[in-house]
Parts: C-alpha cells; sequence; structure tokens
DNA sequence: AAAGATATGTTATAACATAACAAGAGGCAA
DNA sequence: TTGCCTCTTGTTATGTTATAACATATCTTT
C-alpha cells in the first residue's frame, strides 16, 4: 500500500533533511558500535528508507523498497530489520498506523510518544515523560513499555 | 486464536463478576437508550462476551463466540459489533495486542489507559488523564484520541 | 580451518481487517 | 396499510499485516 498523503519533508517545522539523515545514520553506527550490535547491510538501508521517508511506513513499504535494492523480496527480510532497529531504539512501532517511524533522538533512552495527524499523515515524536509510571506504581504494575500515541490534526491541516 | 493464558476472573483485585456484568450491562443499556443508539442482540451479546472474558479478546475470538451463539459467522459481524461498542465508549481496543475489552466504567467520556501483563495477558483500564494534551497543545497540535497503553508485569505475576 | 553463533533468504501459512453487495427489520408519512 | 427510507445483519471475496520453520551463508572465535 502506498501512502496516502504527500511525501514529507518536516513534522510541522522546517528542518535541514540531508542533514538530519546524516546525523541520524552516523548516530546509529555509533549507538550500535558501542552496543556490539551489528548494523548490516540490510538494516542500513532500512533505516535509511525510513530516515528518506519521514513518515510512518508500512512493513510492506519497507519491503518493497528494499527489495527494488536488491535485498529479499519476502516480508520477513524487511519484519526482521524494522524489528532490530526498533529493538535498537534507532525506530519505532507506531501501533495506530501498523507502521515504523526512524527515531528523532537515537542512542538516548527514551520513552517516546507520538502525534500522528489524520489529516496528512505526519507523525511527530516527542516525550512520554513517563506518563504512565506513578498510577502503575501505585497498583504495583511493573512498566516495560510504553505505548503512547495521539491522533488528531496538526497545526498545517487546522487552516 | 484462544486465549494463552488461563481463565480471568479479576484484573489485579478480587471483585464481584457477576455483579460487575450486570452493572456493566445495565449501564450500557442506558447509555444506548439516552444517546439514541441500538444495542441489538449481537452488540448485547458481543459486549456480554467482553465482559465475561475479563480479557481482551481478538475480534476472531469475538467471531466465534457469536457464530457458537447463532449469530453470523464472518468477520464482518464481529468488527461491525465491536467498532459500535467502541464508538458508543462500551468498549476500547488495546492496540499492543489487536484485541478489544469491555470498558469499565461506560458512559463517562474518559481517556483510558491501559496496563497489560505480558505473563498472564490480564489488561486493566485506568485514566490517562490527558497525558498529552500539554505538549500537543505547546505545538498547537488538537487530540482527537489518545492511545495510551503499558506493557510489563503484574503485581500478582512478580511473585 | 573448524565450530558455534548470527544473519539472510525462502516457502508457506497464520492472523487481522475491510469493501461491496443482498436481504431483512424498524420507523414514519401519506 | 402501503410505500419509502434508514439502519442492521449476513454473505462472498479479498486485502493487509505478521510469523513459523527451514536452508544457506556469513561472521567470530578459537
Amino acid at each position: 500500500m502506498a501512502s496516502p498523503y504527500p511525501p514529507k519533508t518536516a513534522p510541522f517545522a522546517a528542518h535541514d533533511h540531508g542533514h538530519c539523515i546524516a546525523s541520524a545514520l552516523s548516530a546509529a553506527q555509533s549507538t550500535c558500535a558501542e552496543a556490539g550490535l551489528r548494523l548490516t547491510p540490510v538494516r542500513l538501508r532500512t533505516l535509511e528508507i525510513l530516515l528518506e521517508a519521514h513518515e510512518a511506513l508500512g512493513a510492506y513499504e519497507v519491503l518493497a523498497r528494499l527489495d527494488a535494492d536488491g535485498f529479499g523480496s519476502k516480508p520477513p527480510v524487511a519484519y526482521r530489520a524494522l524489528t532490530f532497529l526498533v529493538d535498537a531504539g534507532l525506530a519505532h512501532r507506531i501501533e495506530r498506523l501498523n507502521a515504523f517511524v526512524a527515531c528523532v533522538h537515537p542512542g538516548q533512552d527514551h520513552d517516546p510518544a507520538f502525534l500522528i495527524c489524520k489529516s496528512c499523515g505526519t507523525v511527530a515524536e516527542g516525550e512520554a515523560a513517563g506518563a504512565m509510571q506513578s498510577s502503575a506504581a501505585a497498583v504495583g504494575f511493573q512498566i516495560e513499555r510504553t505505548t503512547v500515541e495521539a491522533t488528531g490534526i496538526c497545526p498545517a491541516c487546522q487552516e
């Protein structure tokens, strides 16, 4: 399924996208090096694909691009690379969209939160800041991972 | 897919389940009456199924039970009933599980948050308390609906 | 170079979800 | 009461997302 939205260049604000990709990639390199993880060609290319798209991509969209680039053409190829990136903190899964985005501040341990525009499809990443920790602690629940997402209308689409 | 967990009777705390079902059903009746919504047999039965399970059920699990009760046997039957309940605020969709739970305080408008135990599968509903409103407002994003879910280990499973 | 662990790619299938159409049930105006 | 409209139910068919299991290849360590 191709994106129903126009191509993205920025999440609610202009920025130097080329630089944003380059710095994310180098951050990914060092993160993996430090953690002893192997950022192989498929994995690297998958991350690039997410960074270039600058919007949430479904696994099968990623797969199509990997296939076009000469990598494998079957679902596990994409799912494995995406799972690796998510586990390494280099990408996030957006549950509401069954899709994936590159992390905007890789390397740092964080609790991401997402604002998803229903009109243009843009996904902005922010901090959840342990939103549920206090209420979870109150009942003795030990949180491992949080999913915090909001759908709505972004500033640009409100006009 | 059947549940990989033992049957549930309570979310992290004992309670009178029969009463909990009965009161939820009567709350659903009045909510629908007030809102001019038709709580038809399939819809009512679907709600009962979720209440009886007292855990998150996938659409196909719900469908199997509806079929066993003489309702339709095809996916849209379950998805339509579930969509109705979610829209009416009588049930919630758990994105992380692709599953549905009955709402624990139907009728009241609220922002639900969920604690999902990875060990026993129990899903507890709490309040998200506009977790993202302030950060969204800061960038001018207009929130329509939030998804707040945490996976981890519930008190009972920590032993 | 051999052994073990990790990664890639494949086949096949499972699990989740919706579009589009036909038929029935309820409300309501003439 | 008939006719019309709307909503609901059920079906067929298909689309979309995801993983299990296995063979091969590539790295790492000794």
